[in-house]
DNA sequence: AACAATAATGAAATTACTTTCATTTTTAAT
DNA sequence: ATTAAAAATGAAAGTAATTTCATTATTGTT
């Protein structure tokens, strides 16, 4: 995991690192407010912790230029008792949570993972089998790997996610995918569906995609 | 607006209908909850009505239904005063309001048009100038109409926006939207940027992609 | 089993996208 | 003003995606 720290104690920040880095994470440290600001405009991270209280530039108004760039990353705020008293507070901030100083670890990983999980169940993925389906990123992952899928093929395996267990009739997917209003005289659709139903047993051993004689296609539900 | 009503009385239904079509609605009825399911499976709608108690499967299960599919389409429950005790349990439930019966029409539209607008918001959009960029199924739209973007540039702009008001270096841009490790001794970026820049500016009549020489890109902040 | 309709396939043709090249224009510094 | 570096441009080359074609295989029905 790529995690950023903007911690202005480098007594705190380096026992935060060297705890991160120890379980394999890859760590960043800014040093006040204005550091973490340039380096979390340019670097994508899983997790930002920021310090409440720094030189010049704090931790919450980082915090709001980060929102304000549009960036939903999760964010927590290291605060001293007094500076904040309850979630929503934090929340109404823009963080995702808080914690307290002085803190243990096992207090600031737990809050970290909850956070964190949050927000991948907020990321817009569709899972399927052991098949996710990223739909920012247009990535598609099985256990045993990537699938690249072209921008067509990517667009029928959302769609018959999306309608797994319903029989699809050609006219619907050629609305619906193509956005087109006939069905082409053409074997369009066919071959696109060869092309990733080939992608999808290469990866996962198994036929998804069935066909219906004179109906159409239906991704089987789980 | 796309509106499925899902409800069996269907004076009611007629009544909803007619009061959505006037205002350009495109609406659709289902006189029971399996219709509501087979129809809410094919097509995406704007927001769903679903009236609590039907025959056969109640709104509650089609609402279960649909949220099982992936789909996070605003869903609006119609009860009697008796079914459901406050908000709380309808969002348990994976709706997103309930409206008791009988209602006005006035109050209807209120709930309707706040439920979409959170959902909007929720959205993965990127709000740019006029220039709206939907992250999911990659469209970009300006006031003036669909802006078409291949690929690399819209995940160019995506990038641009994401940092905007920041200088970008060709190393950072090369590295982030290209995976590259080093630049390229071609000019890939500096093509890539024209055509953007082009059909940025063909929609906006602006550029908002400003040069730095010797430095890198800057999309102007707001 | 034979038939006609439907679906699958491999490869070719087409189209669109991405990258490069050669040249011109712009920029900042002298 | 001159210059050298950087950036912009138009068009060509290269690459990949999309669609079509011709053929083979499968399905449901008689």
């Amino acid at each position: 995991m790529n995690i950023l720290i903007a911690e202005d104690d480098e007594h705190i920040a380096e026992s935060l690192r060297k705890n991160f880095a120890e379980d394999g994470n890859h760590v960043m440290i800014a040093k006040d407010g204005k550091e973490a600001i340039r380096i979390s405009d340019k670097i994508l991270f899983d997790i930002i912790l920021l310090d409440w209280r720094m030189p010049e530039i704090t931790g919450i108004e980082v915090c709001r230029h980060i929102r304000e760039n549009g960036s939903k990353v999760p964010i927590i705020l290291l605060t001293a008792l007094s500076q904040i008293k309850n979630k929503i507070e934090a929340l109404n901030l823009g963080a995702d949570d808080y914690v307290t100083k002085p803190f243990s670890f096992e207090e600031l990983n737990a809050r970290m993972k909850a956070v964190i999980r949050r927000y991948q169940s907020n990321t817009d993925e569709l899972v399927f089998y052991e098949i996710t389906v990223d739909l920012i990123n247009r990535k598609v992952c099985t256990p045993h790997g990537k699938i690249n899928l072209t921008v067509k093929e990517f667009d029928l395996l959302k769609y018959f996610i999306l309608h797994k267990g319903s029989i699809m009739s050609k006219e619907e997917i050629c609305r619906d995918v193509w956005n087109l209003e006939f069905v082409p005289t053409t074997n369009l659709i066919e071959a696109t569906v060869k092309n990733l139903r080939k992608k999808l047993e290469e990866n996962t051993g198994k036929n998804l995609i069935k066909s219906i004689y004179g109906e159409g296609y239906l991704l089987i539900a789980e």
